[in-house]
DNA sequence: CTCTTGACTGAGG
DNA sequence: GCCTCAGCCAAGA
């Protein structure tokens, strides 16, 4: 069996399943926590995977705090709704107080 | 190997 | 504060 859990995809799998609930982190921030701070890009095209499975994605935005990934989700809201449904405010697909519910995993992992 | 794409980020105007 | 450009890196064709 290949080391897969060391593969970049699988790292981010692994960090986004490590989000608090009703937290929410960004593509950045998981890329810096893995050592590849310039590859958020990469986060961000390894959630493309993460529908179906265990990975809460809709944890996951961008540094501004917008749900720029809201549209591979199934409904046009339903990332909203989900975020929502943990205690995260979101108005027009941006999250409302956004340091407060911020989670770094390299400060608070 | 080369080219394209992408759920990003930072810098400059 | 908003818009645009460029850099970054990995995977797929």
């Amino acid at each position: 069996m290949k080391p897969e859990t060391l593969n970049f995809f699988d790292k981010v799998y692994d960090v986004a399943k490590l989000i608090p609930f009703g937290r929410v982190t960004s593509y950045g921030a998981i890329a810096n926590y893995l050592g590849a701070k310039r590859s958020a890009r990469m986060v961000g095209y390894a959630m493309n995977g993460s529908t179906g499975k265990d990975v809460p994605a809709h944890r996951v935005v961008n540094r501004k705090g917008l749900l720029t990934g809201k549209h591979h989700f199934d409904g046009t809201n339903l990332m909203q709704q989900l975020l929502e449904s943990e205690g995260v405010i979101v108005i027009d697909n941006q999250i409302q107080h956004l340091d407060s519910v911020f989670w770094d995993p390299s400060k608070e992992l």
